[in-house]
RNA sequence: GGGGGUGUAGCUCAGUUGGUUAGAGCGAUCGCCUGUCACGCGAUAGGUCGAGGGUUCGAGUCCCUUCACUCCCGCCA
């Protein structure tokens, strides 16, 4: 018989009654009634009750234990009597009359509650993790997280994947993230580079000839943080294919995540095949390639509404005579909301650092008219052509947004989330997926001007091979697709370009000449040229799935031991200072600053 | 790198227009209490009001600087 248990604090029940038994745990919470005393024992599968009264001779001592304090407990089951049943405990019909106790672990004063639904501040909590995650909320999230991932490796194992680690210190790649680098002990000067994603690796292995591949994979990089974003380190669930076209991408991974968000969490999919939208599309009727399809409200083009004679709004006329454009959306029957609802959106827009959203009411008597600060300045069959282009009513409210295309489709894309929630629009007891698909090849770096690859260099573009435009690269499309859940970009993946001279000519247009291709992809591009399968995959980002699972808005709160925003881990001390010796052996010195 | 928020007892927070000795709940310590499950009751201890400087007769409160945590922009798929 085990030494410190016979049975988990979550499974004695009214079968159990009589039982001699013993449990260990940590005392969760105490009720002292001077000669009767409750003790709740937790552990990782629940809560007993166990009582003791001042007739035994370790009831003072028992009084005294701190809470956290780690204790074996032995007794015998009761049956608790019908008025003192506890529906919100498993146990609860239980409780234990203990006959014996031992500590296994004292417990210094707690520097913060574990029973209590308090919030604390990130620092406390980070810096005594291991009490943290001993909360209830917390500790259930990192448990979902190991269920999710367990259930994707089988999944993935079904669908005939084969699991792979690929390395850890890898060589640094100047496209995507900064790079964390690590020191070359015995190659002095030289650095490898924590993976951002084993991109390149997962390639190989098709090369290599393994068809499917998976790995929950550590993914580094060095950005500074979000609520969603962990400083440093997350995991993806890398995929990749050989012998496939963008569609059995799609249709492994859609069943992957419906089977996924079916089984760990009560909340409906919007849609049992995931809409396609093109990249365009998406920029166009939702500013962003991550639209939040619970959302109905969708832009509106009204750029061409302003040219019309019979609108005399001047500001935006003259922009648009310069080159700007006018988008907006619709506000659905806001016609009774108060002057401080419309401003209040104006002002949110300006905090933004927009130059604001101009709006109006439609309205009806004889005719229609536009009511509110800019509504003078539509006619009647301006205000027609408006409500063609949006299907907007009387009643109705639009706001419209005038300026660079880049500005427009960011502040309509946060206003369309902004109203939607004002207006209550949202259910938030829905999972909406979509697929964006389409992406352009490469984009125009705003700063620099240069043209980039807008997404991974690595894609295929669309298209026949052969007859290909290079002279217009921006016009290029890649095989190349986002997953987006309630507004959140899940994954991004593509089909892969195994083709050598094509990759060589892509990188060209990026600036890349051939041999600092061969240099900087030596890996990659050496492979390509013995024989590549056409292949491609998708890294869907396990943190984020585990999120939407849990209802949580931060990754802190699925992630077991996360770092703070200034990506430091306060119970570990990292990144700490090291010593000159182990800097010596590196080959490095520190620049002093000034 | 930039912008916003927060910082008061171990924890969560209140603290009015600048005005006497800075409060509450939880926790801790001590006492009372035999059916609680956020048990109840009483008492005690516990404070560099994040730090530094300034204005003022007087600063938790106003001003400046700075630090920490956090959210956002930049960055990042």
């Amino acid at each position: 018989m085990n030494k410190y248990r016979t049975h988990t604090c979550g499974e004695l029940s009214i079968k159990d009654k009589n039982k001699k038994i013993s449990l260990s745990g940590w005392i969760n919470k105490k009720r002292d009634h001077g000669n009767l005393l409750f003790l709740d024992l937790r552990d990782n599968y629940g809560i007993t009750q166990c009582v003791i009264d001042n007739t035994h001779q370790n009831f003072k001592e028992l009084e005294k234990l701190p809470l956290e304090s780690v204790i074996k407990i032995e007794g015998k089951v009761i049956e608790r009597t019908k008025e003192t049943l506890n529906k919100e405990l498993n146990t609860g019909e239980i409780e234990i009359s203990i006959i014996s106790y031992e500590i296994l672990g004292n417990t210094k004063e707690l520097p913060m509650p574990v029973f209590s639904d308090q919030e604390y501040s990130e620092e406390i909590r980070l810096k005594y993790r291991f009490l943290d995650l001993r909360r209830k909320k917390i500790h259930q999230n990192i448990i979902l997280r190991s269920k999710v991932i367990s259930f994707i490796r089988s999944e993935m194992e079904k669908n005939g994947f084969l699991e792979f680690q690929t390395p850890i210190l890898t060589s640094s790649s100047p496209e995507g993230a900064r790079d964390f680098l690590v020191p070359s002990r015995l190659n002095p000067g030289k650095f490898y580079a924590l993976p951002q994603a084993p991109q390149q690796f997962k390639q190989l292995i098709m090369v290599s000839g393994f068809d499917k591949y998976f790995q929950i994979a550590p993914c580094f990089r060095d950005e500074d943080a979000r609520a969603d974003r962990s400083p440093g380190e997350f995991y993806q669930l890398d995929l990749e294919m050989s012998f496939v076209e963008q569609e059995d991408v799609f249709e492994i991974v859609e069943k992957l995540m419906t089977n996924v968000f079916k089984k760990f969490s009560n909340k409906k999919m919007l849609y049992d095949k995931f809409p396609k939208i093109s990249y365009s599309d998406a920029m166009i009727k939702y500013g962003t390639d991550k639209p939040d399809l619970r959302n109905p409200i969708i832009i509106n083009q009204f750029t061409e509404v302003f040219k019309r004679e019979d609108v005399s709004f001047d500001i935006f006329k003259k922009l648009v005579n310069k080159g700007s454009i006018v988008r907006g959306i619709v506000a659905k029957n806001t016609k009774d909301k108060p002057r401080s609802f419309f401003d209040g959106i104006d002002q949110w827009a300006k905090d933004q650092g927009a130059s604001g959203l101009a709006y109006f009411t439609i309205e009806k008597d004889t005719e229609l008219k536009g009511k509110g600060p800019v509504g003078k300045f539509f006619g009647q069959d301006s205000i027609k052509e408006i409500m063609k282009i949006s299907n907007a009513e009387v009643g109705d409210s639009i706001f419209l947004a005038c300026g660079k295309k880049g500005e427009v489709e960011n502040i309509l894309s946060m206003a369309r989330d902004k109203i939607a929630n004002d207006l209550n629009l949202i259910n938030y007891d829905t999972f909406a997926f979509c697929w964006i698909v389409d992406y352009p090849m490469f984009e125009v770096d705003e700063k620099t001007k240069k043209i980039t690859f807008s997404h991974n260099p690595f894609s295929m573009p669309q298209g026949n091979i052969n007859k290909i435009d290079f002279s217009k690269p921006l016009e290029i499309k890649a095989y190349q697709y986002d997953i987006v859940c309630n507004g959140i970009e899940l994954s991004s993946g593509a089909i892969r370009n195994h083709i050598p001279e094509l990759m060589y000519k892509l990188f060209s247009i990026a600036g890349y000449n051939k041999k600092l291709v061969d240099e900087k992809f030596s890996g990659m591009i050496n492979a390509l040229s013995y024989g590549a399968p056409p292949h491609g995959g998708i890294a869907p980002g396990i943190d984020r799935i585990i999120m939407l699972l849990a209802g949580e808005k931060n990754i802190r709160e699925v992630t077991m031991f996360p770092m703070n925003q200034n990506a430091q881990d306060l119970m570990m001390e990292a990144p700490s200072q090291i010593t000159e010796e182990q800097l010596k052996e590196l080959n490095l010195t520190f620049k002093k600053n000034k």
